[in-house]
DNA sequence: GTGAAAGCGCTAACAT
DNA sequence: ATGTTAGCGCTTTCAC
């Protein structure tokens, strides 16, 4: 079936109206007369004809197309966030450009540049780092940027997430609670912002709140992996720490299992808090108590908010840092007795 | 940082060539002596020329944007080809809009019109199910669609996939062989081309090729869904089945939980191979045996195919299916020895 | 309520 | 090797 294609002027001439007028049903325009409006629509119909978006774009200078970076497309975290971004962004009529940032070929900056040349409406970003090039990027750009899942380092980037400070404070005082002298932190980079300068610095301080020492040492680096992660728990372990917060439950699963192939007992021996509460949470034995983040509420606001940057111009200056509520869920990694 | 646009054509008047120069340029046109050559690209740098890839898609028809559905996003199986899409994606320097099917406010039709609309240069279609609205869409669409990860109903899609028939058959063989009488089947759901004429035709041949009998009653329904995989284990033990091959690994790690909260000892007690072997299959204790699926490289050859389609317009009646090779992987809900 | 016409920023013949 | 000239399919004033 060859189609020489049908554009709104087929559908004009054949209506025997105007291009202006068959832009106008189709964009719904109130001001054509109900039977032109009629005879219009039957024609697009009868033709099949659907409008192309990409002359809309160029002509309107709007594409309904958002950027949605994020760090690791099968990361459980982050594609949480995503169906919540996904979900809302079907709603207004969005579509997405999702690219991770862990491809090969790709440098961040790329990635945006593509994105910009695209002429995208907006851009989610869900990372953890924004390296200044990639800042001089998003400032060049007169569109919406907004930070999803994470903070980055200056508070330039309107944000939706939750309190990483309190949320580490929340989960360092409940295991400290419990009597652990030596409690770790166990995270996936510790020069990304989100650690850096939250939860690193709220771990000792809520160690310090108790009484406890702060030793960077008992601070631990497994990039967000699972293999890592579970060569890191014998080291743990020789540290003399007995209880650990892990940012990330993928990682949580990665000490757990270790431990427990070690022959430890969790919650026992040794407490464990993960940090997302991702449906990986639920799958280990004994299932990890995490700090539990509204994932799909904080993808579906980022989306909505960022509509409404787009829609409003909105955000240049006004600061726009949605902190969402977090909760600790007790699950079979720690005591449930005090 | 208010700007007014720089484009091709400030680009020409500000290096006193034309636009068709600045465009050779920019697109790697040999045809063009070095030293302007030179001075284009120094005023491209100086003004910070970006050409806008909306209008270039307009005029050559091409967006080097691809179309990629996924039935769910947070679904680990889809989440590992889609890293192998983007991955390949990104060499070959296209974008890919990633929609969901599993979105509230839109049908699988609306999400294919969609992406026709914004003139996507092929589609990579993650999903089980083809309607005939579908199909319709792709047959009246002059781009390339092939499926990926899975097989839908009628052969006219190439596709990237394993043998889902030979890998039930081995893992039903391989059952059989530890002496079970009674093998259960669970999918996710019954009536998608990849269970109704592959999975569940494949487990009775499979069966009825060991002497043992096939039972509609022992083929179950988890619609890839944890929870509920979870609860038909109670009912799977009913049934008196003592083995079972489960499509996805998550709905695995249901059964296998529940049957451990039971206090049925795996695989002592009963063996479990899992389909698919993504990253689920170690979290677990005991670990999921698992027919393991290349899922990276499936995408990655999915794309790389897709990419062949779209340049060199290759495939309308070549019928394209790949079977790509998969294994199982013996780790520690089957019995080591026979 | 409807039409005419001028772009949107670029590519792609076709000239030269 | 470079310039000229049409479009690509649509939106959007501005008239009528």
């Amino acid at each position: 079936m060859k189609k020489q294609p049908v554009t709104i002027y087929t559908v004009a001439h054949e209506a025997n109206v105007s291009m202006a007028t068959v832009s106008r049903v189709v964009n719904g325009n109130t001001n054509v007369k109900p039977e032109t409006r009629d005879k219009v629509l039957e024609v697009i119909k009868r033709l099949n004809y659907r409008p192309n978006a990409v002359a809309r774009g160029l002509a309107s200078k709007k594409t309904t197309t958002v950027g949605v970076v994020i760090p690791q497309i099968t990361d459980g975290y982050f594609a949480e966030l995503a169906a919540g971004i996904d979900d809302v962004a079907a709603i207004y009529k969005y579509d997405m450009i999702l690219t991770s940032l862990d491809t090969v070929e790709q440098q961040p900056v790329q990635v945006i540049q593509s994105m910009l040349a695209k002429q995208v409406d907006g851009i989610i970003f869900m990372g953890h780092d924004l390296s200044d090039d990639l800042k001089k990027e998003f400032d060049n750009s007169a569109i919406p940027v907004l930070v999803s899942g994470s903070v980055v380092d200056d508070d330039s980037l309107p944000s939706v997430r939750i309190d990483y400070r309190q949320a580490t404070k929340d989960s360092v005082n409940f295991l400290a609670q419990h009597g652990h002298q030596k409690i770790g932190l166990l995270v996936g980079y510790d020069q990304t912002p989100i650690n850096a300068q939250n939860r690193i610095p709220a771990y000792q301080e809520a160690l310090e709140a108790q009484g406890l020492v702060f030793d960077p040492a008992n601070v631990f680096v497994g990039h967000d992996n699972y293999q890592e992660s579970y060569q890191l728990a014998q080291q743990i372990l020789d540290q003399g720490i007995t209880a650990l917060f892990v940012s990330d439950d993928l990682m949580a699963a990665g000490v757990l299992n270790a431990l427990t192939d070690l022959g430890k007992k969790v919650p026992d021996d040794f407490e464990i808090i993960a940090g997302n509460g991702t449906a990986t949470a639920q799958l280990t034995r004994p299932m990890l108590t995490t700090i539990s983040q509204p994932m799909y509420d904080l993808g579906a606001v980022s989306m909505r908010l960022l509509t409404k940057m787009m829609t409003e111009g909105a955000g240049e200056d006004e600061e726009l840092n949605v902190v969402m509520n977090h909760e600790l869920v007790e699950r079979q990694t720690t005591r449930a007795d005090q």
